[in-house]
This record gives structure tokens, sequence and C-alpha cells, in this order.
DNA sequence: ATGCACCCTGTAGTAACTATAGGGTCAAGC
DNA sequence: GCTTGACCCTATAGTTACTACAGGGTGCAT
């Protein structure tokens, strides 16, 4: 399997593969005799996995984590939940931040007026370290 | 007043004001006779304004376009609304891909047994492209 | 034999800083 | 008068996870 189709195969651009490959993520393939790499089925599984990871927000680093942990067959299960779980605090805690600036940046905007930026409310919230509570007048 | 000064006057780190001066985001300040930056009032009301866009999630270049913005009093404010309103919808839309993705992370969690890697339902959630919808068997 | 799609390596660019190296300045204390 | 420590300076490299060239080779079809 050449690069072109395993890209194909699983979404990815020919470039990350190579990337991947250059950081120790995906074994080195076989190469043709034109030094073209040529992958086996283990490589797209292994791949797949690490896009999936990718897709789900794991940093590289994690992604690395994972794939050692995954490659220790006998391991405990356990240093696997804690990656894992360690990923979902970290996203919620990024959901609740994202979250409470969207109010904060809505409220910014529900004062927009029609004027000109000499009394603009946008402006002037973000020239402040506090916002407006309310829309005063 | 010197960099460190305004440097704990807005919760900044030196470096990161010297670098928004490289970028151009802040004025270049006069120099005492030792070399050193001396700053105004004006540099610290546009720093406060600068670190409050990127607290609020502006990227560097929709603060530049809010400070041009910002510069020029008579324009209508309708540019400045259109910045606003932009980020907020990708705020939005940000929150909403990482809730999809919590979701699907805590639904792999839930399934995490207390095994070994060899049949952790983490690991091969992950190998997969889909997820097990339920907790089988 | 020529065009085109594909492959190769190596390097630089992206965003927004952060860190380091290697040096100068200033005020206080001995 | 000299040293110590906190501060300042510039310039450069590192971070994350790719992406985009530049400059060249390969394989197949027409």
């Amino acid at each position: 399997m050449k690069i072109g189709e395993l890209a194909k195969a699983t979404d990815t651009k020919v470039e990350t593969i190579r990337y991947y490959e250059a950081e120790g993520l995906l074994p080195q393939p076989a190469r043709t005799q034109a030094n073209y790499r040529d992958y086996e089925l283990s490589h797209l599984e292994r791949l797949m996995f690490i896009r999936r990871s990718r897709d789900l927000g794991f940093t590289l680093k994690s992604v690395r984590e994972l794939l050692t942990l995954a490659d220790d067959n006998d391991d405990p299960c356990d240093a696997v939940d804690e990656v894992a779980s360690a990923h979902l605090m970290a996203v919620e805690q990024k959901i609740a931040d994202l979250t409470a600036l969207r109010d904060e940046l809505s409220l910014m905007l529900q004062c927009s007026g029609d004027g000109t930026v000499g009394d603009c409310r946008i402006i002037s919230s973000l020239a402040l370290r506090s916002l407006p509570t309310t829309v005063e007048r």
C-alpha cells in the first residue's frame, strides 16, 4: 500500500503521515525499489488509532502514551483510563471556560448600538477590565 | 513607567509586551538614557485593551483589527460589531464541537472495565472509527 | 517520448507566545 | 569603591501539530 492510498483510507494528508513517521508514532514501512513507502495492514490500523485519538482531541503526547500502553497488552487498563479521564476533565474545563466567555461576549454584543466607534460599547467594554453588567440609560 | 511595572499592572509577561511591540500592536515607547523602555498611560490603556481582547479569545489578527477600528473614532460601529459577532459564532461552534467530543469521551470511559489492556474498551474504541453505542454483555 | 499523477527529502512557515544566552544598568549595602 | 541582586536590553530558538513549498525522481498511459 502506497502512502497516497493510506492517506485516502484514513483521511489523512500524505505530509501528515510522513510527519507521524518522523515523530516515531508510525513505524517506518518497507520501501519499494523506487524508494516508495510500502505500508501493511498494521500501519493502517495504527494510523486509524492515531487519527481517532486526535479527533477526540488527545494531544500527540497523549496519543504516544496511549499507543505505548496499547502495545503492552498485559498491562492493567488503569493507565489508559487515567489518560482518558484527564482528557475528559480538560475538555469539560474548556467547555466551562468557553461558556463563560460566550456569555461575556454576547453581553458585550447586546449593548451594541448603531452609533460610531466613539461611543461603541464593544470598544469600551474591551478597554475596561470589567464589563458593564447592564445596559444603562 | 518601566516594562516590569507595565507587566505587573497588566498581568502580562515582559517578553509578551516586547513581542506585541515587535508585532506592531503596541507603539514603541520612548527610551531612557540606559535604553530602557519608558511607557506612558496610553501604552497601559492600549495593552489593557489587547489583553482583555485576548482573554475573550480574539486572535491577535482580530485584536489588530479592533485596535484599528477603535482608533478611527468616527467610523460606524458596524465593523466592530461584525468582528465580535463572528468571534461569538466561532466560540459557539467550538462549544458545540467540544460538547459532542465530551459525550463521546464519557461514553468511552463508561465502558471501561477493570481488566488488562488486552480487553480494554477504551483502547478498542480508539482503534475503531465508530464507538460502541452500548455496553454489550 | 512526453505528459501527468504520484513519490522522495529537506526546509520553512503557521499562532502566540516562552525561554534562553549573553550582555548592560542601577541602587543598596559593606 | 566594589560587589550583589534585581532589573533591563537584543537576538535567537523552542513550543504544537501540522502544512506548504522547492527541487527532484518514478511509473504508466498515450
